[in-house]
DNA sequence: AGAAAGTCTACTAATGCAATGGACTTTATG
DNA sequence: CATAAAGTCCATTGCATTAGTAGACTTTCT
């Protein structure tokens, strides 16, 4: 149940788009140094993104990529179906759902998967970047965010992570 | 977001258990046959299941595995994340919590993430393995498992894909 | 004692992921 | 029109993880 590190390559550069969404085509270079992203690695991710029609690439001197379409008009489920597939857990909806119908021995265990899909993809596609730049995301307005209190004081600026503990 | 081939196998074979939880200790072979898993490699899944005491093993001839709680005592998070790991998409829980205390520009990134993996919490941690082979799981009491009408011919072997469904 | 089972460690093959290198094309501009 | 600055495209590589195997060892039943 992972993301790629590409796939969060993919986002952050993304982001980093919409929030220049003003100033035309950015170099491959500015968006690497400033998020701090591996150059060359990235330039694949852009490609894929521009072959995706959300992104696009001026080329020559003074070239650089920008957002094809409005931030609000993108959503994180795009992006992250695109760099790393299905959101299922497992295969992807329509196979599940062929599953479901076919391996009756399985089919309770392939539901739950299908469900936790569904959950997700929820949340990822009613997400866009303008939410992620904005600073407040649309489905969460249950007060689930603001009313949180009783957080952690963190000393260290390392995230430590215990030998064989689970966090989660 | 994937959930890995060893994963599902030591779902699989949970489940297995779990139907027959009342026969005592079943060999390792006879879970690799019926559920047609490789047996060395199940091997391997069952001794992990056996450490983290979700299963017990009985040594010698006549031995085998047997589940160590009741079924209606394993949630398949327990499973999912001993196997696999946090159920976040990047990092887990409690990193999601710092990163979003820390890390300005990409908070509400983070905090989708954050979403995302409750959401997928909340579904694997109210379902047991009782739910499963029960054919009733209990997060879908909102009718839409049981309100399920028009299912489809089983007849034919290849999947058929409705116009207009999301399929991933 | 022998057979049937789990235990444990090591190994390997294959895959996928992350990243890099380099030749090529396009464009701005002096 | 030459040059530099940028994107494009493809090949390759290093590495980690995953999936699976092998085999020697231990325990228990009969």
């Amino acid at each position: 149940m992972k993301i790629s590190q590409k796939g969060l390559y993919a986002l952050q550069a993304m982001m980093m788009l919409a929030r220049r969404h003003h100033q035309g085509a950015i170099k491959i270079r500015e968006i690497a140094y400033e998020e701090d992203l591996p150059e060359k690695f990235l330039e694949l991710i852009l490609l894929e993104l521009k072959n995706a029609r959300m992104v696009e690439s001026v080329r020559g001197a003074k070239g650089g990529y920008q957002l094809r379409r409005d931030p609000a008009e993108i959503h994180l489920s795009e992006i992250m179906r695109l760099i790393d597939g299905p959101l299922a857990p497992f295969a992807d909806a329509e196979q599940l759902r062929v599953l479901i119908n076919r391996d009756l021995p399985h089919r309770a265990l392939y539901q739950v998967f299908l469900d936790v899909r569904d959950a997700a993809a929820k949340i990822l596609e009613n997400t866009t970047l303008a939410d992620l730049i904005s600073g407040t995301a649309p489905h969460s307005t249950k007060g689930k965010r603001s009313a949180k209190k009783n957080e952690k004081e963190k000393g260290s600026v390392l995230p430590m992570v215990v030998a064989g503990q689970k966090n989660d």
